[in-house]
DNA sequence: CCGTCTCTACCGACTAGTTGGTCGGGAGTC
DNA sequence: GACTCCCGACCAACTAGTCGGTAGAGACGG
């Protein structure tokens, strides 16, 4: 099915939204880099909302995998919120995937085409419904602890974390100042 | 100086930002909004990064206005963060201004102009350094408490505002949502 | 083994529309 | 006369998207 190009226009397209966002990014820009035609990408993805969609639905699938693979591995929920935020650390540090797709798209929402929009909300519904069944075992466990139920404090984590993204970026793509945030942001939970 | 035209062309970008991003605003749209054709708007901003710095540096201008009238009237520092906090909330359930424009411009930053970047930059820089300056006092004065010190609770603060506007807006520019993020935040630094 | 039939992958050349930006000039004011 | 404000007409460059066509692989029948 994943033909050679067809992944590596995804890939291409996936790296220049992170950087410059949906609007920004033309078929232009990833014929160029991918070494195709421009009719080349239309074959695989009809209209640039199609390859969007594409890029997020497989983001979503990957987060999907990674964070149920980290969770088999990591049993105690801090070190779960710790392994989510040491991810994001890492991809800004290594400068490969230093943005959220969905994040950044999210800012752009307005001027979307709606199965775009769609994609991005259900990222966010996902994201959050995760950390929340994390937070609330850790919750229970005595792992951690909040004022706040699992919910409310899963949205207030993918909150700082989202801000912190934008925060580095502002900073030069600062890891460190990404960790200082986010680390703040986990010690409310931790205690 | 500022003529009207002159300022509605501001406005007119400003909203056209904060709704759609640097990247997907154009003279045409706003030559059809206030009613002039391209070439005036040329004539007051000759290329489209000086429409754009123009509007930062203005909203940089209102934003240390407003916040120094606030801080005028309101002494008390839990009571500043709240009004800085429930600001945005109204303008979120409002709908008039419903994002900052340095957040969304933040996001976009890789695809900006260097002029554009630096307003942005120049931006966070401010208000980081007005709330820690509030944060600190309230630490001394004891109507704040945090374990972390005055310019990291500032920056998780920002940060989480900034992630519940992306949460607002995904959520379909929900201000109950932004408020109850936003509160929890606040709950860390007041206790 | 040969022909042909079909399907996918791919591309060069094109189109209609939009982008930011320029130019020369007109109207009003000091 | 000089200056500010503004405009219609224009431009080169770029946008997403279309079109007809080619090259190759696999399947089928003879």
């Amino acid at each position: 099915m994943a033909t050679d190009t067809y992944s590596r226009i995804l890939d291409s397209a996936q790296s220049l939204i992170v950087t410059r966002g949906y609007n920004a990014f033309s078929y232009a820009d990833i014929a160029a880099e991918v070494g195709v035609g421009k009719a080349t990408i239309h074959h695989h993805f009809p209209g640039k909302a199609d390859l969007a969609v594409a890029v997020i639905a497989r983001y979503r699938q990957a987060t999907a995998d990674g964070m149920g693979a980290m969770a088999a591995q990591v049993t105690q929920a801090d070190m779960r919120l710790a392994a989510y935020v040491g991810f994001w650390e890492q991809c800004i540090r290594d400068n490969n995937a230093p943005f959220c797709i969905a994040a950044l798209l999210a800012a752009e929402l307005p001027s979307l085409p709606p199965e775009v929009a769609e994609q991005v909300k259900a990222h966010f519904d996902e994201l959050i419904d995760r950390l929340t069944v994390f937070i609330d075992e850790g919750l229970q466990s005595g792992a951690l602890k909040s004022p706040d139920n699992a919910e409310k404090s899963a949205r207030l984590l993918v909150a700082s974390v989202h801000g912190a993204m934008l925060a580095a970026r502002v900073a030069g793509g600062d890891a460190d100042l990404f960790s200082s945030i986010t680390q703040a942001a986990l010690q409310r939970l931790t205690g």
